[in-house]
DNA sequence: TCCTAAGCGAGACGGTACGTCTTGTCTTCCA
DNA sequence: TGGAAGACAAGACGTACCGTCTCGCTTAGGA
């Protein structure tokens, strides 16, 4: 049977709404009225689509972008170093910086308990893929990797919340190098004098300056 | 005047009752109701306490084990290091643990948005003011503390939420001294051999010894 | 669009709620969802059709059941006098009669105030309306048309609330006699020996049929 | 016992609370709060006074109100006609007009019903003793006394109503006039041309108009 | 081109929770 | 001891959403 096309129309109506709504007044204040009220659709026709209410629409929706940023981080080839090419958290620093109002509402301090479970759950399983993508052949990490993953995103989204709160003027590129700088150096990058362990550092950066 | 006695004892059984229903049914499934009917008190003399409903009491709640926490922690010596004592994050660690319910429906995945942002406010200042005691005197951090308050904080939540959630047998030590090790010397520290950089943090503790 | 015959009967379930609750415990101790529960009903569909509570729906129901006495009383020729025919006031006393307990929740002492207004708002135009069909063609009132029926509105509701209060033995027949009597003739008809009052009604009579 | 004067102080000012606030929002939206905070007492002193509530304390006023009525008419001599002296219906009048906000509360159509029941009952006992000192020692009246009693009140009560609520220019003399007129006479004094009957009120009227 | 199953708008309905209001009781303290 | 202050239980209020449902209208896509 041929899909309606009238289906793809309600339920793109739908996610419009729903952004334009985040925009205006926060997820949580959103009724699924206000939703198809903004849609100009029943709100019948809403629970036939996404029958266990708003919660839904916005996981299908937070799915689809999430794989956007996958797909734009892509596949570093086997033993690149997360030195190399695009930082990853690069591309999600930018990411944020143009969903801004977007990831305030849904990522931020009023965003949705249920939403975050599988946020963090696609998330961490990516940066343990990139992580494993990394570590020499070989090497064994003395660490389990779930723990670093769940550091870093953590880490990468507690920073991104906090830059998008504070509207100050840090470049997304800015943000990204420190961020990728305290993952791989810790805090005494920051707070230490140049010493043998900076040199490690720039003879990678050196490298890849090149 | 002298302050009623009862208020206190009211204001007990809520707490009280509050805690109980979270461990049982999860923060979001509790209703105002529910919490007066466990603690044998009008629902109207809830609103008396809390006007703004069950967010207002689980902040007062969230706000005194702060509190909790951060005399636990204690105020560093100036000068004192982070690796000395007890580790704070083991503080967090083992506070986590002994209310692993109660964390895992507040800050977890189901945690309420609202709420998070406040615990979040108070965790990152009381970070910051750890980190600033760390300082040795006239040394200026490259990077802003509230970007590295967040990103401390930001880790350290979601490692704890992933600890709570795989009951593995992970011990707080264990947590904590790696947790510790990663916000110090960065992903490095677990992927390279021992290098410079270990011997450099005794190298410097001696120097502060001084 | 087609009426929705689920509301016909929603609101004739609440109609008969009410009545029945109205002769179990009397029209002030009813609460809204005393009604819906009679009429298994959820409370907030009450509001759906009556917006301003149990009020309205008594309002609505006595509208409707003046109608229905307007209806009995019906249209007199004109030219014909109050004295022919069935007495209005007849009406009114077998119509409180055969509802004597709603009457006596609704109009009688512990009736509602408010109600009460729009109880005598229409009775009062409905009896006005009758005065003017007896008067003469070109005969003008000495006495304001509102003041008479006022008169008579309060002296009849008195006189059935009387009535229905002290279950005696007097039929509406005779109750309407009376009452027809002292509206036309006042105090002196019972109080003077027959004068030639009367014989005049008799004769005004005859003259009007002529 | 001495009568401890602060109690006479407490209720005159509940009493005084009560008339300022009918007369500002009617009745039936006055809560036992309003009444205390206007008189600058406790709401649990109110209690102490009027177990009952708001009511108790207005029926007791009422009561009081009656007695001053009654005492203004006063006692008619035996045999006295009603239609000697002050009609007694003037002084309701006039009292109605002189308290017209405080009667449009109570007695009006937001009056409580509660309290016209009391209301009802001593003012007909009231009309019934001036009825039978009218009737001429022997004469037996045709129908009971109580009947017309409260036809008497009910008209009485009605027409003040709508003198109320109509703030039009008619004077209490010519209220109580018209009304006395349409009680003895009936609605045919009033329709008709002069007759017979009406010849005999004007000898009457003659008579006390020496 | 028709017709038929679907998508859809409209809105009634039962339900649940909300936050507010008022009542009447009780307890503690003050003058 | 009378009163002030106010905590408390009880319970109704009117509102807001929810998710389900039924009813017709409209329309797309297969016949």
């Amino acid at each position: 049977m041929k899909i309606d096309r009238r289906v793809q129309r309600t339920r793109q109506l739908l996610r419009a709404a729903l952004i334009e709504l985040i925009l205006e007044k926060g997820y949580q204040a959103i009724t699924v009225q206000d939703i198809t009220d903004r849609a100009n659709l029943g709100r019948a026709t809403f629970y036939l689509h996404y029958p266990n209410g708003k919660d839904e629409l916005l996981l299908k929706m937070m799915e689809e972008t999430m794989q956007d940023i996958i797909q734009q981080i892509g596949q570093p080839a086997a033993g690149e170093l997360m030195t190399d090419g695009v930082p990853p958290s690069l591309v999600a620093f930018q990411h944020a910086q143009e969903n801004a109002a977007f990831y305030r509402a849904v990522v931020g301090a009023d965003g949705l308990a249920g939403v975050m479970h599988g946020y963090r759950q696609s998330t961490t399983a990516q940066i343990k893929q990139q992580i494993e993508s990394w570590l020499p052949p070989g090497v064994q990490p003395t660490v389990p990797l779930d723990f670093i993953a769940h550091f870093i995103f953590g880490a990468l989204n507690a920073v991104i919340v906090w830059w998008l709160e504070n509207e100050n003027a840090i470049s997304a590129e800015e943000m990204a190098q420190r961020f990728q700088k305290l993952i791989r150096d810790g805090i005494n990058g920051f707070t230490q004098p140049q010493t043998d362990a900076r040199r490690l550092d720039r003879g990678r950066e050196e490298q890849h300056r090149d």
